[in-house]
DNA sequence: AGGATGATGGACT
DNA sequence: GTCCATCATCCTA
């Protein structure tokens, strides 16, 4: 059987999308060092239809990113501290995205440990995610589908256990199921 | 192991 | 002025 490219799976209303992108890689080759994540946690958001999206009323400066061709890096600054990283999904000119909430370095840990301050919790959590790949706001509108520097996304193997869950740190349509987790293999 | 809190920038009422 | 799609640290047990 076929594996739908993740162009297609990104081109998909993001509540669906999500889940698929669990498993596959995002890959960081900022300041020529190569940091390789498998992502094991993701928030489905969607624009016009969910008050937690920044999209929700509708295209600005900040949300433009998410409103670009589907695999497009949308880069924010959360809570005037850290930057989270998103990948737009959905039909270009629509509001929708998938956050990176976090992942298991497989490649270049050595260089994430360096940019966690030398802590083991490289990315279990957004800001954690985009300070291991050294992800900053001048990556917002980075194409991930291309394969090339600075970031981008590959494929990879498809998990075989998916939990979903009430999304992380929102008050607004917090009964919508749209976290989805997969075990990370067992290591400290 | 879990709850509270400060840091700090930008979008929005 | 208020509200965050957060993290690290400092408590209380």
């Amino acid at each position: 059987m076929r594996i739908a490219g993740l162009e297609e799976i990104l081109t998909g209303p993001p509540e669906e999308a999500a889940p698929l992108l669990l498993g596959s890689h995002l890959v960081s080759a900022v300041g020529g060092e190569v940091v390789r994540m498998r992502i094991t946690e993701v928030e489905a958001y969607k624009g016009s239809e969910d008050p937690a999206s920044h999209a929700y009323r509708g295209l600005t400066e900040r949300n433009r990113s998410m409103f670009e061709r589907p695999g497009t890096l949308y880069v924010y600054r959360s809570y005037g501290i850290h930057h989270c990283a998103n990948t737009s999904a959905g039909p270009e000119g629509v509001g929708w995205g998938i956050l990176i909430r976090g992942g298991q370095i497989i490649e270049g840990e050595h260089v994430a440990r360096r940019r966690r301050a030398g802590r083991s919790d490289l990315a279990d959590g957004p800001g954690k995610v985009c300070q291991a790949l050294g992800i900053v706001g001048d990556h917002d509108g980075t194409y991930l589908l291309d394969g090339e520097p600075p970031l981008w996304l590959e494929h990879g193997e498809r998990p075989e256990l998916i939990v979903s869950t009430p999304r992380i740190g929102i008050s607004k349509a917090r009964e919508l199921p749209w976290r989805f987790v997969t075990a990370i293999s067992a290591n400290a």
